[in-house]
DNA sequence: CTGAAAGCGCTTACAG
DNA sequence: CTGAAAGCGCTTACAG
């Protein structure tokens, strides 16, 4: 890196200043075309590169977004950080991106790292668990945070949100299934109390009691382990379920792969529906029904907000709710 | 960012030169314990945040590592550039990862951005196709770059190779499927001529050589989808196979999904071998044996690798191949 | 062990 | 439309 040129070395091929160079570097509409033109010939005849570290000491702007995600293993979550970062290249700003496996003391450090490093702004999908050491790490900082998916634990709107419709969501797949014939229908997966749980589940649960019907919840992990488990559990304690709202599709692709193993004719003697429709759910067999949450409109926009934010000051509301729709396949009886 | 305070005043409230909280930053042994004391409180009282921009600018040397990879929807990848990303961390080096979606222009215009932003080094698994731009990018920025995986077009060992020893691993899983009494074996997936897939195919080729048997071979795309469709091509042109070897883990599972779709009973009618070992081949039904690439342990000797050539300039072997082993499940009849 | 000074490669007003 | 000068917040020799 020692050796590169600089924009006095530009100046000087080119023969003009060298705040005529940084100009251009910025597209500045002040610089004749011919100069312009003159300069960049310039750059690539001796090879120049930007020093970002260099113009972010100066102007104090990165062009570097971190985006912060609690497990990077499930598909859903890694459909939305590419997405994402596709989005922001073409906005000009690069994505740092940071899996916190789930570890709220990992994310404040990696958040910490991520503050010296510049980035202009974060979009943080939190671990659960302890959040004052990211809360303050980020109050300190001042850079602007978003949260996506799911919020720090005792957020008091501190932090604006974007967050899909789990509730519209929930609601959609239990009307589905009782519109496909289902009479008992289950809710499986999804941590005990977490706000997405609740929200899922309490979908499902306004549908139930609308129609007078008692809920069967069996909250847990929310992974094809769990899903596959409780097939069990449900043959043995509730024989008489057919159908289930599953907490998210790796739940939803457990329950499948036990089903197959059991002789379970799932799409008839149980449907089943997913949440969140990563690609897998179209691979399956059958193939999954599923929540979708447009996971590339949803980083479409949360790109929107986040850079808007930065570059013009205009915070988000400090909750916003994302549209969701049923997808529906071979595991709900279509 | 504007406000923040800075090493001067952290030298102020501790009644010390700039120099000195310098010095503290870089864990210099040459600061009495009593000083140092004193400025980290000082620091914390103030809420002093390390600026990297200007550290880099002056001792260019940034401490971010670039990941570039080509594929991180595939949980092969996820799963390695999670353990990279850990095992950077614990040596004070952030993680830049990038997702290229295997096009070349958009790993060019990624990597060229990195540079810009001043990583240290660079982790590559390049995506396939034109290789002259991004070759010509790194070259002219003389960072260190490391290929794991795959290596780019017309490679001559100009950048050194980190790689599982594929070939050993399509050898294994030919003689498991030949021991567990295979007797027609076939080959399925992977694109065809493509350096990954060679090295694959050749170790169940030198098997199948070995023992006078005619191969079978199925390339193609490396997805769930093409492993479905082949359980059918198979059955159509090629009903006396008896065991298959999947290029990758993906391919693998949707050959099961696919059998179990027709009632072909996998681990007895057809036994099924994987490739990659991703953590879905526990969860599927059956279970997937697979041919393991130990990725945390990949991931670790890979960072150990690029951060000794930054650190001490010592650049890794032109082709290092890394061990394998075969993981037996269900699949294969076990 | 600590301080004063120079400089990393840009951007930013300010003149002209 | 372009140039000369200052400064962003660090690190780096060099004295002492």
């Amino acid at each position: 890196m020692g050796q590169r040129p600089t924009i006095l070395d530009v100046a000087r091929h080119a023969g003009v200043s060298k705040s005529t160079v940084s100009l251009v570097l910025q597209q500045s509409k002040s610089v004749k075309e011919s100069t312009r033109v003159a300069v960049r010939q310039a750059m690539a005849d001796i090879g120049y590169v930007y020093n970002r570290s260099a113009a972010t000491l100066r102007s104090s702007s990165s062009g570097l977004i971190g985006l912060v995600i609690n497990d990077l293993r499930n598909p859903f979550f890694t459909e939305f950080a590419t997405s994402f970062q596709m989005e922001l290249a073409q906005n000009g700003f690069a994505t740092v991106l940071a899996n916190t496996d789930e570890d709220p003391s990992i994310q404040a450090r990696m958040i910490s790292s991520l503050v010296e490093h510049g980035v202009s702004g974060f979009v943080i999908s939190p671990a659960y668990g302890g959040a004052n050491e990211t809360r303050a790490i980020l109050r300190a900082a001042g850079t602007p945070a978003l949260q996506v998916f799911r919020s720090l634990a005792e957020d008091n709107d501190q932090i604006p949100l974007i967050a899909p419709d789990y509730q519209l969501g929930g609601r959609l797949a239990t009307e589905h299934l009782f519109d496909m014939g289902c009479r008992n229908i289950a809710f499986l997966g999804g941590l005990n109390g977490r706000p997405v749980t609740q929200d899922r589940m309490s979908g499902y649960l306004s549908v139930l009691k609308q129609r007078g019907i008692n809920p069967v919840v069996l909250t847990g992990e929310a992974t094809r382990h769990f899903g596959k488990v409780m097939v069990a559990k449900l043959a043995e304690d509730h024989p008489d379920v057919d159908g289930v709202i599953c907490f998210n599709d790796l739940v939803g692709l457990g329950v499948l792969s036990a089903c197959v193993e059991r002789g379970i004719k799932v799409g008839q003697d149980l449907r089943v529906v997913g949440f969140d429709d990563i690609e897998d759910c179209q691979d399956s067999f059958p193939s999954l029904s599923s929540v979708s949450c447009n996971i590339p409109d949803f980083a479409k926009s949360t790109a929107a907000h986040i850079l808007k934010w930065i570059k013009n000051g205009e915070r988000p509301p400090s909750r916003v709710r994302s549209d969701v729709r049923l997808v529906q396949r071979a595991s709900s009886g279509i």
